[in-house]
DNA sequence: GTTGTGTTGTTACTCGCCTACTAACAGACA
DNA sequence: TGTCTGTTAGTAGGCGAGTAACAACACAAC
């Protein structure tokens, strides 16, 4: 971990640059007057006074009104606590709002013939978790890897399962046909000769013959946490029918005992 | 709850103002055109081509790549989940880093005579439970109402009382005194002729003869949540052995049965 | 088939505000 | 006398707010 992506992190948490270097200073330093902060955060001297108050406001510094004034932080927990208190504080503010106005022009609909795409594993796995639970006669879920099978979705399986739809689960891994071998109700399948043998394929849900999702994986960056799947998923659209029926063509069905 | 509230809490969570507006528009259409949304979101048409898309990146909107484009808002619990884990990720970030740098460079030191102040309700409670904690032989406590008695600073006392150190909660505040009554261990008390009867003034503690903390409450400006407490505490000093008398030679010490 | 109108998606530009950063000054102190 | 302190003022740059323009497309009217 660098200084500069601490100071960037903080940034993102709402402070400004030379806050977020004088906090992280003081952190050092333990106490200091505004000369020993300026030296050690390299802000200028005479900026430290405005932004350590600006510190204090929040909660964040403990100021010593002597001559030279003295400045320390106060305990990380508290510190973190108090940006976090914050950070909930807003988030109950804004959402409420958005709450209470949600559709108030005429409902969700879902546009005929729409394809909808997002980004980010998260969100890839939110939305494929909420295909399969909403799937009302079959499920075929696919996925490269064991770490694309998330919780949410291996619950929404099995609970699907159990309720009567028809759940296969198919791979060329068999790392991921294993997490489902001990499921009686769920069916897991190889595919002898998958449609597209390219490693950057992610996972698949196909439910009730009209619902599809397929998403990929993209260029993993520089930074390992960066989301880089992308989906599309349509429902209920000739789109969704076509695709689904050539996605079921291409899984050939030699079932595993 | 104003929208234009609303708006600035979705600032203050990383939202730039156009996509904040985006975002609470899209609830209410629940999805849209770029020229419905800036309708109703007063964002000028040209814009909302990119803003929509930084949302995107954000995962807090869905995008159908139709003619014309038609956007939709992730699920409201999925849009705080999403900024709450980037929340989490850049605390964890930025924490990591300052808890590996505190103090690196030779302790916290406590000035001799140093007087320390700290505003904001949530710090002064910490800090006074923190004292209550770290006293030895006596602590006195008061508050002028009990909501200024946090659970905190309550089992403080009692861990405190129970540790063998003598514990007394001072107010004229009866519903304070009442607080502690059930408690064996914590002799509590009136103060007939207070030193200052001055209804900002706040809370207190005094602790080993040498450990002061005084808070006053500011002026409650409309926001109601705006913490407006202002406290100083000082320790193991001159002056916290001189104000420490003061301060208990103003309580008159009739205890109540 | 043509024309006029409105819409779409994209690009470029200006302005204002906020932060970063520098400079200067009066007073205190060793 | 030099250094430090606390305060104030100023400039520059970057980013976001907001406007303008354009090519391409869709659609209705004739």
């Amino acid at each position: 971990m660098q200084e500069g992506d601490a100071i960037e992190s903080l940034e993102r948490l709402g402070l400004t640059s030379y806050e977020a270097k004088v906090f992280i200073a003081l952190q050092k330093l333990g106490s200091g007057t505004a000369r020993e902060v300026s030296r050690v955060a390299d802000v200028p001297r005479s900026q430290v006074y405005s932004v350590t108050e600006g510190l204090e406001d929040r909660g964040l510094v403990e100021v010593q009104q002597s001559s030279p004034m003295q400045y320390r932080p106060v305990r990380i927990e508290e510190a973190r606590k108090t940006l976090r208190e914050r950070f909930e504080t807003e988030s109950d503010r804004a959402f409420g709002y958005v709450e209470s106005v949600r559709n108030e022009r005429g409902g969700e609909r879902e546009e005929q013939e729409a394809i909808w795409t997002l980004s980010g594993r998260g969100h890839v796995a939110e939305r494929a978790a909420e295909l399969v639970r909403n799937a009302e006669e079959s499920v075929v879920f696919a996925a490269r890897t064991p770490d694309l099978v998330t919780d949410d979705i291996a619950a929404a399986l099995r609970e699907a399962a159990t309720g009567g739809v028809t759940v296969r689960v198919v791979s060329v891994n068999p790392d991921v046909r294993e997490l489902f071998e001990s499921d009686a109700s769920i069916a897991t399948m190889d595919t002898a000769e998958p449609a597209v043998d390219d490693e950057r394929t992610g996972r698949a849900v196909l439910a009730d013959g009209n619902v599809v999702l397929m998403s990929v994986l993209g260029d993993c960056g520089d930074i390992p946490e960066l989301n880089t799947e992308t989906a599309f998923w349509t429902a209920r659209t000739n789109f969704a029918t076509v695709l689904h029926e050539l996605a079921m063509n291409s899984i050939s069905p030699r079932e595993i005992a």
